[in-house]
Parts: C-alpha cells; structure tokens; sequence
DNA sequence: TTGTACGCGTTATCAA
DNA sequence: TTGATAACGCGTACAA
C-alpha cells in the first residue's frame, strides 16, 4: 500500500504538505497542489483511515448490533441505519449476534445473554466506534448497556429500560388505531380482535389503539369481542368461530400471521373474505400481499426506526452537553389498503 | 479511554511487560502477571484495536458489499458470513449499497454503478479490511472488482466475470433435479414448466436440471410442457391453464411466486392442489409456507453460501500462494416437502 | 524476566 | 507557502 510518505517522496515536498493537500488545507500552491494530486492519482494512493481514526481519536463509524439479522424487521432497520450513515459519511460495522438461531425465540432468558451482549459491545468499543444502535429482534424492555457506556447509544425497536438510552420504537396504538378507524369508515360496528401473547408491549399497545379508536367513534368497547392469541397462525384459525358466533362484521388480528389462520378458518366455512367478513392484520410482512385476498394491514415504520434513530446518534455526537434522558421516539405506522376489507351495510 | 501505558505505569511495569501479558506471550513473571491483571480489570481496559491494527498491518475485518440487504436472500447470505466470521475472530464492515431502493431492479444496466461499487470499495480498502466478500441481489453475471485489487475478493450469490476472482452460488440444475425427481418419484410424468426470465442463470440452469432428471427416468422431454414465465405472479396465472390443456399432472414453477400465480388460477378453476393437480415451487420464500396448501420447494442453501464465501477467503488470507483461479463452488439446494404434491395414479 | 526505543500512517503544531 | 516533529496506542526487536 502506498503511503503519503511514498508520494512526499515521489514530489520532493515535506508529508505535512501532502497531508494539507488531501484535507484541502487552504496553503499550499496551486503548482504543488497539481504535482501532489497527480501523484496520488498515479501512484493509486488510498489514505489508511485506520491510521487516521488513530490520530483523530474517532472512527466515524456506528457499531450496529443485531439480535438478529435474519428476523424480519432487522434488514428494514439497518437499510434506514445505512441511509443515514450514507447522507452524514458515517459507515457501519455490524455485529450479528444469531440469537434466535443460537437459543430459539427465548433467547433473551439465556443466563448468558447479558454477558453475550456485554462481550459485544466490548468488542465495539475496542473497535473505537463512535456510536451504538442496538436493533432488537422483538420488541420489549430491556437493558443492555451499562450505565458507565463512554460512548453515545441507543436502542431501535425495543424499550430501553436504563433512562440515558434513548430507544426509537414502533407507534403500536397509532398503528392499531389507524387500521379500526379505516373498519370504521367502512361501516364496520362489531370489530373483533384475537391479539398477540399476554403481556407483550406490542399486544397491550395495540389493544389500547383498538379501544382508543372505538371510543372516538362512539362505540363502546365491548370485551367480549377480544380473544387471547399467541401470534400463530393456529391462533388465528381456533378463535374465528367464537368472534364469528359473537357476530362480529371485522376481525382485526394483531399480526399477518393470526390473519392467516383467520384467512383458513373463512375459507373452510366458505366464507368471502372482504364481502362477507372483513379482516386486517398488522406488520405488512410480505405474504400478506399474497393472501387470498391480498391483507389490508399496517405496515412498521421499520425504515423510519433505523434512520431515525441513526440520526439521534449522530445529533448526540454531534451534541454531547444535552441530555436525551427519558427520550422514546414513536415512528408512526402506515394503513396498506388491499383487498380483505369491505363494506358493511 | 485508559491505554496500556496507563496500566503500566500503576503497575509499575514497561508498557512491553502489560502487552507481552495481555497477548500471552510466555516471559513475565505470575506475580507481575496478576498485577496486571488485576489492573487491567479494576481500569477496565479496553485494548485499542485501531492501534493494534495499524501496528500489525492486518486488521482481521471482511468487507461485505451488499447489492441491497433488503433483498430476501441478502440477510440469510450474511448471516452464514456472521458464523463464519465468528467462529475464525473476523468481523464485518458492512456496505448496504441499497441498489433496489436506489435504482429499481434494473440497477444493474445502470450506467453509474460501477462507479458506485469502485467507490465503496475503495472506500473498504481504505479501512483496511483484510477481504472482500460482494453479495449480489440477483443472480448474474458481473465483474466488480478490478485485476489490480491486492486483498482477496469473492462473489456470493453472483457469477464472477473475473477469472481471478473465484465466486460462490446456487446450484440450480441440482435444486430443479431433485424436486422434479420427487415428482416422478410421486408417479408424475407429464410435468408443466412455468419458466423465469429468459436469459437468466436461474432460469437456464433449472431448466436442464429439470431436462437431466427426466432423462435419468427414461422420460422424454415434451417442449411443449414448458412455458416461458418472468419470475411474476402474473406469468403463473396466465399460463395455468396452457398447461392444463397439454394434459400435465404437476407443475413445476421455477419460484414461489410463479406458483401463487398458479394457485390464484387453480382456486378459480376449483382444482384441488395436492390432489387434482400437483404444483412446486422454487426459493423456499417465506410465504411459501402460507400458500394453500403449504407449497412444496427447494430452500436456496443461503446460509451455506455465505459460510463458504468467507471461509474461502478466510483460506486465501492463510494461504496467499495458492490459486483459486476460475473456482466457482456450487451450493446444493434443499429438498422442502410440504403439501402440494399429491401422488399420480 | 523486564525495559528501551522504534515504527505503523496519519494529523497538527509551530517554526522557518 | 512549506517542513520538522511530536503525538495517537500498540507490538516487538533487542538490550539489559
């Protein structure tokens, strides 16, 4: 590799005027100027940016850790992550962490998880990154920085429960209330609801967008219309006779995949889905489109949660004094009309 | 950020007894050693890999350019390279390219592009990585590196154009053989085909894989039974019912997405997948497993190209001298049997 | 067994 | 307008 030393050499100029140059120092003749360039174009010189993070004490670069990678929602984040870092000339070093191939979809009980991360992040801060963005496979509260972190992070799609973290999430009751305002446009009075695991912030959320909704249209919120899914297809498919005997005109099912039990449950009593029950999901994951027919549902603002919170990191490198204690940033989701709504009356 | 002079200095030792300590090396006694590393762990010392990376010259990082990381195949792809990389103590500096998103699917013919892809990789070479593993979006030919790179370079997923640089894909005659092997093995003989794009890869590979299969059970190949599709929902329902007048018993769609196509006229048609009619796909995509019913398919060995792509390059870091001239190695497809495929007669 | 001194490729300070 | 030179944090001959 050549260095700057070797075109100094090359041009009989001192490497501080070389180093000038190619930082666009104001010095410097425009004769040397031309001879140092023309070097550097001939001699394929390409700065060690290493030796330049070294000097300059920062790297510009944001460690990404993912739960993760292969879920879903975690490309979609890093894709906003990488738009961000793209516009503000950072670059991302990332760290898969494999969770749910390593430990199944409980791995954040694993006694080792906290040690795993910390070994991570660790690693990271080795590395001299500037930043971190911890992306979550599954939305929940969790701590995974310690309290003394030297270094600006923040954590996207879940809860942060250590208050100097700042976390950027999905808008879940906005998301649920704009999808039964869309029912209830239609027409829809009798809208039931087969949710997501108990306890989950994303099954509350949505629930309490549901009721929010109801109420803003006078409807009373009837219990009876709500069952307790899991997130399963299977879940979908064993409550629809109960919502079905409770004459409900709209099932809303907290994710595309409850829906697709929803969907074969409807077709086995040979229901017309969009004519004479209506169904919507949540998610937008792609086989939604592909259902029979296609989902109305709602999409996250996955993008929006990596660019943003992207952004945040970069504004608090940017800004060290002001605090961001407590910050939750909701990004809002977006209604995906398609075909499984229709109009009731 | 507390550096080894700092322990040195508390332990009363040179700053060379803390770093022979701290990577092993033999000499030093257990008393001075203990000291240090009690010191190390009450300043919580973290090493400085920026430093060590320019001293060493090496900086056991692989560079990987994603095409565009939203693509479905991307995130599988790099997951492998996680495993990879972990398992040797590599870790990965991540380009999103972001072609899709940029450019649409026609980012290719785009006449910036190789600029682009020159860049970033000037770019990675600049952070001095030890290699460069490229993953395309889209199975093709292509050239991204030029004759002149001094670090190793792979293409998963993509054909190398570049003799020099070996690459990593699907071998698609053999996922396509197995699957239509299964069908004859489930009694089919008159087997439709619902081709890709012309001039793809893909579709040319499995098109003789399905050809070779049918010759090693004695079945001659029809043309007629094969129908020239693009990779669309579309391609399959409008060519369903050609198929169906030739008198085929299954129908081979060279992706899932074809086959939802199929589906769409099959319900029309009231066939009963599985039964009346028997139906494969290609990818193993996510939804496949939501069609009804559940879509029988050959999963894309993803994970194990990326594994492969970097434990090549990992070798070739190893083993500078050796060749690895026009080595293009094929990744077998996994047979998924789910549950559109019914015996004949 | 331990310490001194140098160099990796930069940037930045200050003097010329 | 330029050039010496001292850092940045680390690894490693070589000397002690």
């Amino acid at each position: 590799m050549v260095t700057i030393k070797e075109i100094a050499k090359k041009c009989n100029v001192s490497i501080a005027t070389v180093s000038n140059i190619l930082n666009g120092k104001p010095n410097a003749s425009e004769e040397t100027k031309r001879k140092v360039l023309k070097a550097v174009e001939e001699l394929n010189y390409t700065p060690n940016i290493v030796a330049k993070n070294l000097k300059m004490k920062k790297s510009k670069a944001i460690g990404v850790i993912a739960e993760d990678l292969t879920v879903f929602c975690t490309p979609e984040i890093i894709d906003g992550i990488t738009k961000c870092c793209e516009e503000f000339g950072y670059h991302i070093l990332l760290t898969n962490m494999r969770m749910y191939k390593k430990f199944s979809d409980t791995y954040y009980e694993n006694e080792d998880f906290e040690q795993i991360v910390d070994k991570e992040i660790k690693e990271l801060l080795s590395k001299q990154v500037d930043g971190i963005i911890y992306v979550t496979a599954h939305e929940r509260k969790l701590k995974c920085f310690h309290d003394d972190l030297k270094i600006p992070a923040i954590i996207a799609y879940g809860y942060s429960k250590n208050e100097l973290i700042p976390s950027v999430v999905v808008d879940d009751k906005n998301g649920a209330y704009i999808i039964i305002k869309h029912l209830i446009d239609k027409g829809h009075r009798k809208i039931g609801v087969i949710t997501g695991k108990e306890n989950s912030i994303h099954t509350n959320d949505r629930l309490e967008g549901y009721q929010k909704a109801l109420y803003d249209s006078n409807i009373c919120f009837n219990p009876d219309f709500v069952v307790k899914g899991d997130w399963t297809r299977t879940s979908g498919y064993k409550n629809t006779d109960y919502l079905l005997n409770k004459g409900v005109t709209a099932i809303f099912c907290m994710n595309d995949i409850i829906a697709g039990g929803v969907y074969d449950r409807l077709e086995q009593l040979n229901k017309n889905i969009g004519k004479d029950i209506s169904v919507v999901g949540f998610d937008n994951r792609e086989l939604s489109l592909f259902y029979h027919p296609s989902l109305t549902t709602v999409a996250l603002p996955l993008f929006e949660i990596g660019y943003t919170a992207c952004k945040l990191i970069i504004n608090m490198l940017n800004n060290k004094n002001i605090s961001y204690k407590n910050q939750i940033i909701e990004e809002k989701c977006h209604l995906i009309q398609r075909c499984s709504v229709g109009t009731n009356k």
